[in-house]
DNA sequence: GCTCCTCCTTGGAGCGTTCCAAAAACTGCT
DNA sequence: AGCAGTTTTTGGAACGCTCCAAGGAGGAGC
């Protein structure tokens, strides 16, 4: 099925059908009707590859994942994933899977720029100082992030959560139940997300002119480590916990059951991410459900605004999680 | 970067580059080594768009996800894609996502056909009648499915997790330790995957002489039934349970702890799929991992079989998931 | 040195689309 | 009806690759 057959059926020209489809306004109404009808009747669609050959554009948007990073890589990637392919299709653009091992990474951008097999790049599990930006940016390729580098110096768009605003959302509500003795049960001081969380704990509770003192612990760990460091933190008599990752308030149970305490009813304890874990757990578990769905969505409205030639400055999104409350609270 | 400039540069015909990748064994010795350093130098690689144009073979891999599944749609399709996309790489396939609303599915198949946007479609998440492999079939396009039809009648290659083999191996594995009042915590009767769990479970009782008799419950749900299910098979006495999935072990560990038992000291469970849940329960949950890279990996084999005009009749693949014992046994 | 044969290399054509410039069909106005 | 101006339609060329059939180089045999 080509341009060419449509063109046969509607008794028109070639290049007439391919303005049906790209420049419809150029057709006299009547002769779009007729070729329309012929493109219906037909069921023509055009050739993908012919069009990138003749378009310099494949349509399609590369997604780079490391291989062996295996279950532990994003809990999220899944539902991300959806969501960008989701959009892109609207948009008639597809996501492209290719493998980018750490050590060869930017050799595979590279490699799916030269045989044009992608236009435009999405990256997720972005860290600091994150290569990819840098190097996308100067060869003026389109690209959009999930995720910050945290470096200050961002030279793209990106797209993320806005961990602080979850962790100050949840010590307010805490805080209007009458909690005061909010604790954080966070990582080790420098990963990027990790500091964001505590920082937006920080920031509320002092608003709140709620004390800090000793209220936030850090787990270098999630199981062991964590409930020792809930520990520390029920120690010094925290009514509430507030924990940067739904894996570490799972450490916050243990350590409330080990006192024989109950969660939820003693102590309050939200987590982050609303994993699959949370609703599993007794009782439920309250948590900062991150929208990825919506992340996916802007993802790809940035980046179509860059494949459409709009110049504007690099835009940064940030999307507030939302607080689910279960049991626990 | 094309190959009139590759073979300009290596002083023969752009036929000759052509053959050099494709067919280098009727190039003579010293020819092809020119011509290899020539691409070397310019880092040439072929223009896919255009391969695909003349060659009618996009190299690509459709991979159909429905929208609005959400989180809940499959727990391992992460690592599933991860899988498929890593060993498509290395044959020079690649995945490419489309969006497939489960009212339209097969018009999306249809038109990524029509487009020439994939040569082949590996399906998961298949369940009881699904349409698209017969309609695939019928049509004669390559195909794997990651999961059977469970009709009997099925007309293409897949690869499935050998439930029955897990379970059997867990009630061996109980067995050994004694136990003999070992219960079965499964769904309603009429899902595949769910029958075929059951179905080991029930085999590995009769074979080691173990009464059947009351030891099997269904749960309609995951939380509450799941705990009510558990219930019964306690009140009956089972001294372990083998759950059908991690969420219904987590249904039997509430069941447990309101009786004021501790799984694993005073009643073994199992849970199946190894998710991340099972690592943040206390104690640990043990648990069937489902070989999900290995899945992967053979999918794409037999895909290739098919890609590469390879004539079977259709191969079935089962793979038998690994016990993973933790605390909870 | 010539022919014949084999092995290697080459130019032309075409895959299905869109770009481009030119032709054709209209329109309104004399 | 004829003309200029505008709108609509058209055919040729090109994107970068591989298929195909034909050309050239080199060696064996006379």
């Amino acid at each position: 099925m080509t341009l060419e057959m449509v063109a046969a059926r509607a008794g028109v020209a070639r290049q007439t059908v391919s303005n049906a489809i790209n420049a419809p306004e150029l057709l006299r109404p009547q002769t779009l009707e007729r070729v329309r009808r012929a493109i219906d009747e037909l069921n023509y669609r055009p050739h993908r590859a012919a069009q990138a050959l003749r378009t310099r554009a494949s349509r399609l948007i590369g997604y780079g994942i490391r291989p062996g990073a295996g279950r532990v890589a994003s809990p999220v990637l899944d539902e991300f994933l959806h969501a960008i392919s989701d959009a892109a299709d609207r948009a008639g653009y597809r996501v492209v899977l290719f493998s980018a091992p750490q050590d060869e990474e930017l050799d595979r951008y590279q490699q799916l720029l030269d045989e044009q097999g992608a236009d435009a790049f999405v990256l997720s599990g972005t860290d600091r100082g994150d290569p990819r930006q840098a190097w996308l940016h100067k060869k003026g390729v389109p690209f959009v992030a999930f995720g910050r580098t945290w470096t200050g110096r961002d030279v793209g768009d990106w797209v993320d959560i806005d961990g602080a605003a979850g962790t100050a959302a949840a010590v307010r509500h805490l805080a209007s139940l009458g909690h005061r003795g909010i604790g954080f049960l966070g990582w080790p001081r420098g990963s990027g997300a990790g500091d964001d969380r505590a920082r937006g704990w920080h920031e509320a509770m002092r608003a709140l002119g709620l004390p800090v003192r000793n209220r936030r612990v850090e787990s270098p760990g999630d199981l062991g480590p964590a409930t020792e460091a809930a520990d520390r933190l029920l120690d010094g008599g925290a009514t509430a916990v507030i924990a940067a990752s739904d894996a570490l308030a799972v450490g916050c149970y243990q350590a409330l059951h080990r006192r024989g305490r109950t969660p939820g009813r003693d102590v309050a304890v939200v987590g982050f991410d609303d994993s699959p874990t949370a609703t599993m757990l007794w009782p439920p578990l309250s948590s900062l459900a991150q929208p990825i769905e919506a992340v996916g969505r802007e993802c790809v409205r940035l980046l179509l605004d860059r494949l459409n030639g709009v110049e504007r400055p690099a835009e940064h999104v940030l999307l507030a999680p939302e607080l689910v409350v279960r049991d626990s609270i």
